[in-house]
DNA sequence: CATCCCATGTAATCTGTTACATGATTGA
DNA sequence: TCAATCATGTAACAGATTACATGGGATG
């Protein structure tokens, strides 16, 4: 069976908490999102709702009146209702991930220690960063969403991806103190 | 500029560890790497390794000692030097992931609260498995690698993924205690 | 004698990324 | 007037997934 586009419903799922909205408009929202959960970029959303549009999923209006034309969509009952089937099923899969500092870790007996060290450093920074990046946007979530449906919602993923940092913070920080304390064994000879 | 197959790095990254693995050999690896961050399927060793040998990453020899015949390959010098140029660079980027658990939810507001719900029992069990599951992996990490090199590095990081679980896990409570306290809004109507 | 594991692979399809092309408007 | 942002898109390529094909050996 072949596996269904989940893009769709990352799509239709924009479109249900708001109508008319461009390509250009969704392609913002998702970058937004892709800190989080989902990635999308607009080489797959422009045919997507092109798709969508013959699938009379959404229906589209031309804004000449604007200063530039613009191509705004919005989700049709047959593609509410398409979304709806989807979202009630039980999602099947964990998610999967390529961490590539974590293969770069797992072969860590190939560095030497400072190297080791830098790459967990250069982790815990970009963790760090990033948690402060979601601090800060669940606050103007929490601001800018007020009284919508889904501010509670956006802020708990927020919440979630706050949680996740704190973890990989406890993570590299217990890593460097086994670093420092030469507990791994790395290679200072080859190379 | 082409983004490079960091798939090659996980293959040579085995073989840097271990001498003369089959395809078969290096997928079950990745299969027990894939819980953690890294997936690979035979679709994409099988001919990867026949690149790697084109290009003299790797070198093959043929078993046909055994009941059956093996192809058996290891990693060359010029396999471990571009392996190795690569290892000392730092990651570019962390981990993105579509999950399709977080667009669910991000929908919550069109799914009724026990729907709603429902997920996110879901997920807290499913996260507790694999959190069970990497318990006991890292314990039999730790004896199976015992005395090897990559020891510490590989049940550190069955670490990170239980330290990620019980993020997780916490997270799903508090989103459970939420929905039951009927903080989230939902859709009790249409549908 | 059936089923599972070992072992190697391919074809077709789907999904994702990069780079490019185009051009208007807004703000410094 | 220059850069950034708004806005729509495509071509080419890279990567991943599914399903299939093949067949020996071991276990029950």
């Amino acid at each position: 069976m072949a596996k269904e586009n989940k893009s769709i419903y990352a799509i239709l799922g924009c479109l249900g908490k708001r109508e008319w909205m461009t390509g250009y408009d969704i392609k913002q929202i998702m970058q937004k999102m892709s800190a989080m959960y989902w990635a999308e970029n607009n080489a797959q959303i422009y045919p997507l709702l092109k798709k969508l549009l013959i699938e009379k999923m959404v229906e589209l209006k031309e804004d000449s009146q604007g200063p530039r034309k613009k191509l705004l969509y919005k989700i049709t009952p047959k593609g509410m209702n398409h979304l709806m089937k989807w979202l009630v099923k039980p999602p099947q899969e964990l998610a999967k991930h390529k961490d590539e500092y974590l293969l770069k870790f797992s072969l860590g007996q190939f560095l030497d220690q400072n190297e080791l060290q830098n790459h967990i450093e250069n982790l815990l920074v970009k963790v760090k960063v990033k948690k402060n990046i979601l601090i800060d946007g669940e606050q103007r979530i929490r601001k800018e969403h007020e009284g919508r449906k889904d501010c509670l919602y956006i802020s708990s993923i927020y919440e979630y991806g706050i949680l996740l940092s704190e973890a990989k913070v406890k993570w590299c920080e217990s890593i460097l103190k086994k670093i420092k304390n030469g507990d791994f064994q790395t290679n200072e000879n080859l190379k």
